[in-house]
DNA sequence: CCGGCAATACTACTGAGTGTCGTAGCCGAC
DNA sequence: GTCGGCTACGACACTCAGTAGTATTGCCGG
């Protein structure tokens, strides 16, 4: 009976972060370095313990969402995938949820600013372009 | 100190919704019609007890993700979003956790398939020719 | 060489959300 | 009037994010 499982899908960065969660990645995207938990903590804004900060680091690392290795006596972490690899693969899976991928994009870009529709238009031709293997 | 507030947003749809909760609400979506707790727990797969998807669509209402009516004794419950109103409401949340909404797209478009690319375009063209006057 | 300080890592507590059901209450049938 | 089924709400377990306390350890000054 009580077997919740992890059944509430195990999919990589499906599960959306929280608020501090978002600015410490937030922050090391923003260095695309190394940093350690005391960097991470003057970087990011709000008086939280260190040790906040410290625990949000070592369960995103945990989570697999960021790598972690030695420095001295510290760790430090880094995002395993770049900002917009990571926000693309959240979006693929919210995608993947919807049981009807093609309207619900429709409806997607319906919601889109002008310029982001500009940017997918021109991504899309680029992509053509480069090879014209879509068969088109 | 203890403050986590409702911090960790409160977007409409903002929330991955767990497995179970998918399945009420793709039932929902499937029947485009008032369903009673009887009639979900019914179609949904799966042997749970009545009474849990009686509290999934209690607590998806209470949300706002679900409106229901009194039907006789029992509620009915239906989906104030459409499907793909969701979907795309949801895309856009992710969309805008990123810092960088023109780079993620572009990364996005990257991973979909030949159809879905196609179905985007062709929404955007459709767009234009429209007369450009999309809902902001 | 040793004691103390500063910095680090682990553990713990809390509140929210989801999956799961038990149980009380109500309504009609007999 | 009583019984049985159906409904609604409440309760409990488990996970996860936010938060910090505390034990440990390395290093520096005396």
């Amino acid at each position: 009976m009580k077997n919740p499982k992890e059944s509430t899908s195990l999919r990589f960065g499906a599960r959306r972060l929280g608020d501090l969660q978002h600015d410490v990645m937030e922050t090391l995207w923003s260095d695309e370095e190394w940093l350690t938990p005391r960097q991470v903590s003057e970087r990011v804004s709000g008086d939280r313990a260190y040790t906040t900060i410290m625990t949000v680091l070592r369960r995103l690392a945990e989570q697999g969402i960021l790598e972690r290795r030695r420095r001295g006596r510290a760790f430090e972490y880094r995002a395993v995938l770049t900002h917009d690899d990571f926000y693309a693969d959240r979006l693929a899976n919210v995608l993947g949820d919807s049981e009807n991928a093609e309207l619900t994009l429709a409806r997607f870009v319906d919601q889109l600013t002008p310029a982001q529709r500009r940017e997918i238009a021109n991504r899309l031709a680029t992509d053509e372009a480069d090879g014209g293997r879509h068969g088109a």
